[in-house]
DNA sequence: ATTGCATATTCCTTTTTGGCAATATATAGG
DNA sequence: CCTATATATTGCCAAAAAGGAATATGCAAT
């Protein structure tokens, strides 16, 4: 039960919703969906931290960056399911459009310098 | 996006999910459900307006009962969906099983007197 | 009309959740 | 070892949600 509730929990919330819908296109790091989601990187994790527990997405270090991707769903039936529907549902959504539309725009290496060096100091 | 959030949402609650799998079996009023789910009354209506709202259940009122059914699925496809595969999804659970295995013994009539004439003053 | 009863609504309290600032952790390069 | 940087964790606050007591509503029968 829990774990089928966490699972709709999990995907109760738009913004990881749009994570979902997102690394159906690729692979991405933190700050890459901090930077189209436009919240904080703390938030940006835990949702992450909540997706990874439910079985929705996975992770993989390299070095310093995360890689997450979406679970192949062999941790649980029913997110393995909803991963399914999702790969059709909301592709129509305007929010899910205006994320997906930036993907292309986005990379981690111009994303994730918070203080840049051209910054004067 | 709402429409599906909303969805979810319902379904992350696990006295809701028991409503559904409740109502898989047959049409069932307020007070069945409060017996079963052993929680108050005004609960039980407001997981039931939210049900209904996501359409995911549907009521229909007879004289002084409200009868309460899943939903045909016609209001959201998300609701259809997650109806379909909930009509096989938790079967196996031990919260599900004790509150569907009661069903057979509970009806409106004995279940409805908060207050029953057979006691005592 | 009045009473009785099933359900809905209205508060109110407690718990959970989403968000961020600050800080900690971990890794890569000097 | 020291610095820089990507991510995780912690601590806190505000908003949302679950729960129930009290009350309102609506229907039925006398």
């Amino acid at each position: 039960m829990q774990q089928f509730t966490r699972v709709m929990k999990a995907l109760s919330d738009p913004s990881r919703v749009k994570i979902i819908k997102m690394l159906q296109h690729r692979t991405m790091c933190v700050c890459e969906l901090q930077g189209i989601l436009g919240l904080a990187q703390p938030t940006v994790s835990k949702h992450l931290r909540l997706l990874e527990a439910t079985g929705l997405v996975a992770s993989n270090k390299d070095g310093l960056w995360v890689n997450y991707s979406l679970a192949d769903g062999a941790a649980s039936p029913y997110a393995a399911a909803l991963l399914g529907n999702l790969r059709h549902w909301l592709e129509a959504d305007p929010e899910i459009r205006t994320a997906v539309g930036r993907l292309p725009f986005v990379n981690r290496e111009e994303l994730c310098r918070r203080t840049p060096k051209t910054m004067d100091k």
